[in-house]
DNA sequence: TGGAGGATACCGAACGGTCTGTTTTCTGCA
DNA sequence: TGCAGAAAACAGACCGTTCGGTATCCTCCA
C-alpha cells in the first residue's frame, strides 16, 4: 500500500509536463506503454527473455497486469515489441555515433569501434538483443534468425555504402568482414565486461583496411594488462 | 508403454557390447549418465538452458527422473556437467582439427576457419554453449560468465603459442584478434546459418598475419551469394 | 539377493494469462 | 468553469499448466 502510493505519486508529478500524445521514443516515454517497454527491455536483457517472468516486469514499470496484457496482448508480442524498438534505436545511436562529426567514409568507419567502446562501458550493457534472443530459443525455428538477420543486415548496407565511398577494392567483403569483428567484440565485452576489447578490434579494423591506409590510432592496444582479461 | 519398451530394446542391445566402466567421453557413452549428458547437450545447446524442461531430457535419455538426480543431483548442476563435458570435447576436436596434418604454426592457424567451417556445417551445430548460456542468465553475475573466460581462455593460449611460433610481431594482439574473429564467426553462423561466414573469417585473419605474409587461400570468397545471406 | 535403474504419483512454487472491481485521468458539453 | 461520463490504469485474486524436485514402489539381472 504505501510502497505503490509513493509510486503513484512520483509516476503523477514526474507524468505532468508530459503531453497525452503517444511518445515515439520509449527512452524517455512516462506513458505505461512506455514503461512497460523500457523496463521489459531492461530485465530481458539482463536476465535473459526466458527468465524474467510478467510480475517482474510490472512490478518494474510500475503497472498493472491488466495494462500490459491490454497494450501488448501477449508476452510474445512483448518481446517482438521490445526488440523492435530497441533494435530501431540501437540503429539510430549506432549510425548518428559514427556519422556526427563529418569527415570522409574512412574517419566514419574508423568510428565504429570508440562508439562501441563508449557501449561497453556503460553500465546496463548486456550484449546484442537479438544476439542473446537467438542464443536463448529453438536454433531450428527461423523466427528469431530472421528477426536478428533483417536488423543486421540494415547495419551491414551502412557499413558497406561508407566502404564503398572509401574505395575500397571489394567493400562488401570489407563490410562483412567489420561486421565479424563487430559481433565477435559484442560477445567479447558480454562475457569479459571488458571494453577494451573494442580496441582489440578497432586495431583488427584498421589491418582489414589495407596495407597501404593502416594509419594506426594512437596504438590504443598498448596495455597489455587489458589484454589477459579476455 | 509400447514406445518405452521399444526404446529399451533399442537401448539394451546397443549397450550389450559395451563395458560397464564408465566411458570418458560422453559422445558415445550409452550408459545412463552418458545418455542424459547427451540428450541435455542437445537440448541445451539448440532450445536453450531455461526453455528445456526436465521431462524434455529424461525423454530424450530415456531414463527416469529418478537416475538423473542421483547422478547429477539438480539441473545446476546437470547444466555445469555439460559445459564441463561439452567445453573439453570441443576444445580437444578444435586442437586436434588445428594441429593434425602438422606443418608449421602459421599452416595451422591458417586451418581455423576451414576447422570452424566444418563446425558450421554439422545439422546440430547451435553456436557457442559458452556464449549462450551467457546471454540468457544475469549479465550482473559471474556464475557463467566465469566458465566461459575459462574455456576461451585456453583456446586463446594455444593460439597465441601458434601465434608466437609464426614469428608475429605482436602474438598476444594477433591471439586476441583472431578470437574476436572466431567468437563473430560462431554468432553470425549461429544467426544466418550460413558456413560461409568462415571463409569470410579466415580471409579477415589473412590480413591480419601482415601484408608480406598474405598468401591467398584461393580466394575463398568469390562467391557473392553467399555474402548477402548474413 | 541386492543394487541400479525404471515408472509414476505427487509436491510447492512459479509461470503466462484472465477476471472482477476500484481509482484516476481525460474529454466534452452546459 | 465545472461536472458527468468515458476511457484508461490500477490492484490483486484466481485459473490451469508447467516447473524443478521428491518419494514410493517395481523390474531386472549380475
Amino acid at each position: 500500500m504505501p510502497r505503490s502510493d509513493l509510486l503513484q505519486v512520483m509516476r503523477k508529478s514526474s507524468a505532468k509536463r508530459k503531453s497525452a500524445a503517444a511518445a515515439s521514443r520509449a527512452g524517455d516515454d512516462e506513458s505505461a506503454r512506455g514503461r512497460l517497454l523500457s523496463a521489459a527491455t531492461h530485465l530481458f536483457c539482463k536476465d535473459g527473455i526466458n527468465a524474467t517472468g510478467i510480475d517482474a516486469i510490472i512490478n518494474e514499470a510500475g503497472t498493472a497486469k491488466t495494462t500490459l496484457y491490454k497494450l501488448f496482448g501477449s508476452k510474445t508480442h512483448l518481446v517482438h515489441a521490445v526488440l523492435e524498438s530497441e533494435g530501431k534505436q540501437w540503429r539510430e545511436w549506432f549510425i548518428g555515433a559514427i556519422e556526427a562529426g563529418g569527415g570522409d567514409a574512412e574517419k566514419k568507419l574508423s568510428r565504429i569501434f570508440p562508439a562501441l567502446k563508449s557501449w561497453f562501458s556503460e553500465e546496463r550493457f548486456y550484449g546484442c538483443p537479438f544476439i542473446n534472443a537467438v542464443a536463448e530459443h529453438d536454433k531450428d525455428q527461423k523466427q528469431f534468425r530472421n528477426i536478428a538477420m533483417k536488423h543486421k543486415k540494415v547495419v551491414l548496407a551502412h557499413i558497406e555504402k561508407l566502404a564503398t565511398e572509401m574505395g575500397a577494392a571489394e567493400p562488401e567483403v570489407l563490410a562483412h568482414q567489420l561486421a565479424l569483428l563487430i559481433d565477435g567484440a559484442i560477445v567479447a565485452a558480454m562475457v569479459s565486461r571488458n571494453p577494451g576489447v573494442a580496441d582489440m578490434a578497432g586495431l583488427a579494423a584498421c589491418s582489414l583496411f589495407g596495407p597501404a591506409k593502416v594509419k594506426k590510432p594512437k596504438r590504443a592496444a598498448s596495455a597489455p594488462a587489458e589484454l589477459v582479461a579476455v
